[in-house]
DNA sequence: ACGATAACTGAACGATCGTTTAGTTTGTTG
DNA sequence: CAACAAACTAAACGATCGTTCAGTTATCGT
């Protein structure tokens, strides 16, 4: 079940410890002797081994992103979705790295900006594919609904805290993956309003090219 | 345009500084002199008007939660996502109220839990209103639709950095709200899916007591 | 005008930070 | 076993952290 580069040599055991505590505190509050604690080793080899705090931030965002578009079976290589899945199906070993993943897309480091971007890419394809083999409906804005998607499942992987404790479950537990799931195919499926008459008012709105942009604001409502 | 505590005391200077930074960088990463360069003040003044920098944290978590819950006109007085509408119409000067409001959520304080289920809550009323009143679908799950909806919501507003970057357009723009709303409001309206195939594969693999749990996971598809 | 009170500064304190350095242990290779 | 390289530790360095403190400036009621 595990990772098949799961070395034990220091330098890896090391670099866990930096996930591992990045991912609960975040990098500005973990310092190089909590990570030495935490791996066991000194606060200088930890040093030694990746040249600097800012190296191995860079070494464990490196190694997360690799992670993230690995997959052991079969698919493409860069399918980030299903590794996503990957690690919802074991979470307590996965829990660690989508902590340190929801880091990723919260400090706004470059590593993050380039994943993220890779996920919109990917989930415009999906997008297409699912349209061309009509399954889904089309948009008129593809990449707009792409980077919806995106945000919606990176939202639910960063509030994870906040989903479980208002649902009273442990973070990832399969119960609030489970209802929150299907609360999104709900609306992926049969949509939130009964007619279309919210979405043609925003669309009047904005043809009237925003005079007053409070109105377009209100009129979106639950959107927010 | 400015809210009405628009007080000029050196204190309030203070506070706002520490808004701007902490919603800039963190808060682990802003120290108490450089709140005190932002403010134009010395270092000890921080301290001696909030009695530290836990202390100066929570004033501004404060004030921020009661400036999100406050409407200068009419409304009820508890309306968090008007206060928020009112923010994106006038982006500019809400701009750092905004990013403190993400840090807020991703810090996993006290007091975001306490907002993200007050959100939760009114957002659960906005349904169950819409419901009775025949514009909304019903859900099997309304706790874990409201929530749903609060995750997408303010998933957009944390991850507002990479929104702007991948539409190419600046953090809040009114072109980014208008396109990422139309978006929602298409799904909303509409539903992403043709049919209920999705839907129905989800419940029938929920029903059998999640033998696997890979299967799940894959099953949900672009829900991630 | 004057004492009291609050606002405010600049220097200092101890703690902790990332990093360096010297020296020790461990492992490998001849 | 000798010799060299890598792994590793403990101590120390300078910088910066939050906070304290002594002293100065401004405010204000009487």
């Amino acid at each position: 079940m595990r990772s098949a580069k799961d070395d034990s040599t220091t330098r890896a055991r090391i670099r866990d410890a930096a996930i591992l505590l990045i991912g609960q505190k975040g990098f500005a509050a973990t310092s190089a002797r909590a990570v030495a604690a935490e791996a066991g080793v000194s606060a200088g080899l930890v040093i030694h081994h990746f040249g600097g705090m800012r190296q191995l931030k860079t070494a464990c965002d490196d190694f997360i992103i690799t992670e993230v578009a690995r997959r052991k079976t079969g698919m493409s290589e860069g399918d980030v979705t299903a590794s996503l899945n990957e690690w919802y199906s074991d979470l307590d070993a996965y829990q660690p790295w989508l902590n340190y993943l929801s880091r990723l897309f919260t400090d706004d480091s470059d590593a993050g900006a380039e994943l993220f971007d890779r996920i919109v890419t990917m989930t415009a394809g999906m997008l297409e594919d699912g349209v061309s083999s009509q399954q889904m409906r089309p948009s008129t804005d593809a990449h707009a609904r792409a980077l919806l998607l995106v945000t919606h499942s990176l939202g639910t992987l960063i509030l994870q805290s906040h989903i479980a404790r208002s649902l009273d479950t442990a973070r990832f537990s399969l119960e609030s993956l489970s209802r929150m799931g299907n609360a999104a195919l709900e609306i992926y499926t049969d949509g939130l309003y009964v007619d279309s008459g919210v979405l043609n008012a925003s669309r009047d709105a904005a043809s009237v090219a925003h005079q007053h942009q409070a109105e377009k604001g209100q009129g979106s409502g639950p959107t927010l």
